[in-house]
DNA sequence: TTGTACGCGTTATCAG
DNA sequence: CTGATAACGCGTACAA
């Protein structure tokens, strides 16, 4: 292991010259920074990052934590797609990515003390938000560079970027309303997720506006994604009066769901209809293509990881003010609605 | 910041005393132990995981080394389900997930050489192994902790976890040959990683064997997967003799090459038959369903962390062999290829 | 422009 | 069982 001492000896200066020399100091001599680089060469010295950040006090490293549901979230294309994002600011911004995956809610808890107190990190990127979130009470005692996606459930002061799920939740009903659907069922996920209850909570705005009773037996929920789109789906097609179409609160509730109609023998979108959000690479790729609201994934992660790293570099100042962003929403439609044609409502 | 110190002073004890009871030295009376426990409480002590680091020579954390075609890694389900694995294992072990994304070869190689000398980590998973990979070089004069997911090109004595890729190659090709098919096609992914020559390798056994002689035109290689196998998929129907069953080296290219399919007109497996490679969970829920061969991509990636992580932890030990393991592949029949069992649960 | 000396927060060694 | 003291490798006032 060769430290900055071997170089100092090899170069004929002190320690702290090569390690200006490293941090490229404005005021070094070309002649000296030449025979220290030399040096270093020759050594093949790499600094040690864990001694820099110790003494800098900056890890450079800012932690992703993923909750607790962690199985079901690997499973979520959503994931990668954020995760990308990310990278690719971090990867400009010089900055590393520590991943912490924890089991439980008091798990998330630890893992979260660990990171904000180890200083491993310099700054911690939430991923997902729940109701009565045990995490939000860590933040809410440690003040530390934090950006949720998703938004706090009561209003905190940290800063978090996502989408506008009510009125994405919203649009996507319209949608199907405006085709001349009355009957509209809802598949939801994880019921303790924002994400769920706000999408919910726009589907019943449209129901309202449009004068539509709501049904409390035309919604189900399932924090299974395709497994549970597809049971979902069974139940509203068993009912009587049976739904013309589908809300699903996540494309893999909604492939699920399709599934599972496929099944039955019910064609889509002439026996029912079928919207999805997120707009995964598979959407279009299912047959028939899913019509679903893209919520931009990788944008979210990548102002995340801004904002995130915003915080961490202002760090101190003045400018403790926490910033909320919602990234832009976009139905994309597909075949899985079908089009303002004839729609056969044949029960 | 409330440093082991502060709790020493709180505790009326000294800073070792505290040392070890965060690390559970054996000889400490209780009494202390409570004492100093009691202080940590009530300061809201953690332990700074650099400065330990720093001290104890190793970072309890390993690096995950995402190769240069990172967009297109991160777009493949392969990659979450091995980072599912992975983490499974680092978790129950105590290590944190350090992610390093690169842009290019030499990126890649930086990203290595920082990795391996930063000493932020223990050791390195390096995801998979292309031809001329200059990440080998590295590895050839840096002695360190790593484990390849893939195999080396040349004989390295680098640990790594595969799957035997030509077998698998070989078996997807025999069933089609089974089934009765003589011309078969095949897709390829990234030509210049392993996998792909492997599983090629494979199918041309498999062809030898069933003397059915190999024609250049029916193999097309790409590294856009879906769209690949798109494209792939539009030579080969375009050809006057063309192929009645195509062995496609990615679940993805199997997809894309469906669609063209579809697109056309063909159905499947009636007038032309697919097989991929991976066994994603989207294989069930395409339609028809794809026969595919699971690698077991979970298991490599708790295989290849353990095998990490028991390196790390017998380094400088005798025990330098390095350790090379198959995870077994198997043949999953579904729709798509027709033949085999029969399924019914149609309407 | 460069060197000295000290601090970053812990652990390990060696006394006691 | 516990307490000094010296690393760990690097950054940075302060002085030269």
């Amino acid at each position: 292991m060769t430290t900055i001492k071997d170089v100092a000896a090899r170069a004929g200066v002190s320690p702290s010259t090569v390690s200006r020399v490293v941090s490229n100091h404005p005021r070094i001599s070309e002649k000296t920074k030449r025979q220290v680089r030399l040096a270093m060469e020759e050594l093949g010295y790499h600094p040690n990052v864990l001694a820099r950040s110790l003494a800098k006090k900056s890890a450079e490293a800012i932690g992703v934590l993923i909750p607790s549901t962690t199985e079901e979230f690997f499973l979520n294309p959503f994931f990668p797609e954020l995760l990308r994002g990310i990278s690719e600011v971090t990867k400009r911004e010089g900055y590393d990515i520590l991943l912490t995956t924890s089991g439980s809610g008091r798990e998330d808890q630890q893992s979260l003390e660990r990171m904000i107190h180890g200083k491993r990190v310099d700054g911690v990127l939430l991923l997902s938000s729940r109701m009565h979130d045990p995490l939000m009470q860590v933040l809410k005692e440690h003040p530390f560079p934090v950006t949720l996606v998703g938004r706090p459930e009561i209003d905190l002061p940290i800063t978090w970027v996502n989408n506008d799920n009510i009125d994405a939740g919203y649009q996507a009903t319209r949608h199907l309303i405006g085709l001349g659907h009355q009957r509209i069922g809802f598949l939801g996920g994880d019921e303790a997720l924002l994400v769920t209850r706000d999408r919910l909570h726009g589907y019943h705005l449209a129901l309202d506006e449009a004068g539509i009773p709501t049904d409390r037996r035309l919604m189900f929920s399932s924090s299974f994604m395709e497994q549970g789109g597809y049971m979902g789906m069974m139940r509203l097609l068993a009912l009587p009066d049976r739904p013309t179409a589908v809300v699903a609160s996540d494309d893999l509730l909604a492939f699920g769901a399709m599934r599972a109609a496929g099944e039955l023998g019910y064609r889509i979108p002439e026996d029912i209809a079928v919207v999805g959000f997120n707009n995964v690479k598979l959407c279009e790729m299912s047959n028939p293509s899913l019509t679903s609201v893209d919520v931009h994934i990788y944008e979210l992660g990548k102002k995340a990881a801004l904002l995130l790293i915003d915080q961490v570099r202002n760090t101190g100042e003045g400018a403790h003010a926490v910033t909320h962003e919602l990234v832009r929403t976009q139905l994309v439609i597909r075949h899985s609605c079908g089009g303002g044609k004839t729609l056969s409502y044949a029960p």
